[in-house]
DNA sequence: TTGCTAATGATAATGCATTATCATTAAAGG
DNA sequence: CCTTTAATGATAATGCATTATCATTAGCAA
């Protein structure tokens, strides 16, 4: 369950994680951590993936009817933008707030949770070169 | 595929939907029709789900990390929040808006999603009540 | 370098929501 | 009241992400 040892699986995994800034499906993980560690197994990206949470490094993100992505873990409040088209999630770092009074008397807000979507600057530009 | 009659089974989940006034799973339209009629099938309320769904009466309710619930189609914006407790979800009718300055220049935001937790106003009750 | 054993790779098994199957039931038009 | 056939009930099958299994590999302490 907790990790004991450094394999190059378990850097090359963290290390996906750690450049892509930004959340990444178990799949998507794979197909990078492979580039550095060939031959490597699903498998092997969902136990890390276990170790890493466990240990408080990563965190999951759930998108509504998605399955879950993964980022490492910061301790600043922020939500996600997903791009319609090329599906990546990227981080938004504003927030609103204020969602107590949305509320009728009796209900207490204590968590939320906000996601953009549209179209990011790369598809953006990609339908501009088009035309 | 599409309805044509209109059956006992169909008018209760109907119903249930309706008067519900918040979005639910299929299993609690199912406990809930089968009130009105007994031993319906589990198939019967997917099977009818998928008629209401394509006749536009219904629409599905995503909320990260959870099965689709199904509500009765407005036309009006709105979000939900859920209940930590009873896990209830109920309509939100207030919306912060104003998201597209969250994104850096080349984005676009098209639509959003919000999410609110905490505690309804009936698990809160019956906390005073047990003290 | 060796030995111990955690971690891996490959893949079978699991869990679970949803869908398909099929014999039976019941809308609804005539 | 019949007849037709859509819809149902019961349950098996499916799809798919995640987990378990197990023989093999490779950290790492001595």
């Amino acid at each position: 369950m907790t990790i004991e040892r450094k394999t190059r699986q378990y850097e090359a995994i963290r290390a996906v994680l750690t450049e892509a800034k930004r959340p990444l499906l178990a799949q998507e993980i794979l197909s990078l951590a492979s580039v550095i560690v060939p031959k490597m197994s699903l498998a092997t990206v969902y136990r890390n993936l276990k170790g890493l949470q466990a240990n408080n490094l990563i965190t999951s993100v759930l998108l509504p009817g998605q399955n879950p992505r993964y980022e490492i873990k910061t301790h600043t409040h922020h939500h996600h933008f997903q791009c319609r088209y090329c599906e990546q999630v990227f981080e938004v770092n504003l927030c609103p707030g204020g969602f107590e009074s949305f509320m009728p008397e009796g209900f207490t807000v204590e968590d939320h949770e906000l996601i953009l979507y549209g179209e990011c600057k790369e598809c953006s530009a990609q339908k501009s070169e088009e035309s």
